[in-house]
DNA sequence: CGCCCTACCGTACGCTGTACGGTAGGAACG
DNA sequence: CGTTCCTACCGTACAGCGTACGGTAGGGCG
């Protein structure tokens, strides 16, 4: 009977940067970066979709207002201890925050980061710097240590998030050693079965890893302390 | 005067999976997966745009075809010396592969990656397993370790070959620590000269991070070695 | 010679981001 | 209250994308 209903005009002031990052986060959480359109969002705001470049001038800005959104909120958590427990437990957090904001992550690995210390929020950079600093390192070797750190963390949360596709991961990994021949990549082979567990193993994986950094960062504090 | 040239029809068999994936590896590395395209990829082989599907399912499946002739003729170098040194030398060949292969990297990095240790070519990982294996480290140890070394690598050169953007980069770094109050984060503005320093520094920051998860390994190797 | 198989391709559809111009509704003013 | 103006919202359009579908032409073979 009726037309598929066009659209009324939205009310003046329906809209807003706000509302519109708001939106744009929860659609990039949950359908991924590749189901987000200007023109799903705008239909999810109930505004047509030209509405929205009245607030960003495009897709990209509001990708960096979403990440920036976000980041900035971020506060990493309240630690005690030694300097490479406190280490320990922000980068894990941080660690968690990708994990749990794919999306966020997306955009810092598509080329949506400006600057390196950026990325994780200030206040996390600074808890990272303070602790380096604490530790004993010198100036450039902090700088360093943490790049380090916001690597790895990135690196390894970007394995994680990959598609959310766990068993299609390991399953295709299976045939790939399978059809290996063991003459050939002898180690592989014999460890095919930890290479599997390990790669189901997230957050194992991760702190593994970054136990490995913290290790060689106390190796060199204790140096920087002759 | 004449037409626009409505291109003549190829002749026969002028085309092959092969060639396609060359001039797609072309492509990529010269303009970035942004500018790659379907139709771009037939213009620049002189044939019609739906020809390319005679060879392949479809553009992912180019990608993934590129991505493993890549990593397929990919040796890593031969080495000597300890194993650490050795593991050294192999970890930086990967990452300097990487970055002279933006393509790749970034493929990597967007889902289309299958499994950990298919990225980097399975000669590779064999040689990182086997060395991790004669440094003492247990099967899992070792397992997890490689991980370390992939993620970390990976991260590493994401970081490197964002857009190619090293000015622009620094520059809005340093317009952000400009504007940020030393008062909040004391640290990362009293480190600002060492982080925009090392931000430009990309193999010594990547060697820098490696030469921690080497010093971690040894611990770990020296604790199995009991 | 004639047929067939298939490599190549033209067209079309639905999607994307966004430039441009129009419209309507609230505010401000006489 | 009437008028005018400003601007938030929006419809249309365009260039580009990946690719489904159907057609065509040309080499291989009977």
């Amino acid at each position: 009977m009726s037309q598929p209903a066009p659209r009324r005009r939205a009310p003046r002031n329906s809209l807003s940067a706000d509302l519109i990052v708001d939106r744009a986060l929860g659609l990039l959480d949950a359908k991924g970066p590749g189901a987000f359109s200007m023109r799903a969002l705008a239909e999810d705001l109930g505004v047509g979709t030209m509405a929205l470049y009245t607030y960003f001038r495009g897709k990209d800005e509001i990708f960096r207002a979403a990440r920036d959104r976000v980041l900035a909120a971020y506060r990493p958590p309240s630690t005690s201890g030694n300097w490479d427990e406190q280490l320990r437990a922000v980068c894990l957090a941080m660690y968690e925050l990708f994990i749990g904001r794919p999306a966020v992550l997306h955009l810092l690995a598509q080329g949506h980061a400006e600057g390196d210390f950026a990325d994780a929020a200030t206040v996390t950079m600074e808890r990272i710097l303070l602790l380096l600093r604490q530790s004993g390192l010198g100036r450039e070797e902090a700088a360093r240590a943490a790049g380090t750190l916001l690597r790895y963390t990135i690196g390894s949360a970007l394995r994680e998030v990959r598609d959310c596709g766990m068993p299609g991961q390991i399953e295709t990994m299976r045939v790939r050693m399978a059809s290996l021949s063991p003459a050939l990549h002898p180690t592989v082979t014999d460890l095919a079965p930890e290479l599997a567990t390990v790669l189901s193993d997230g957050v194992g994986q991760y702190t593994f890893g970054l136990d490995l950094i913290l290790a060689g960062l106390q190796g060199l504090a204790a140096h920087a302390a002759d």
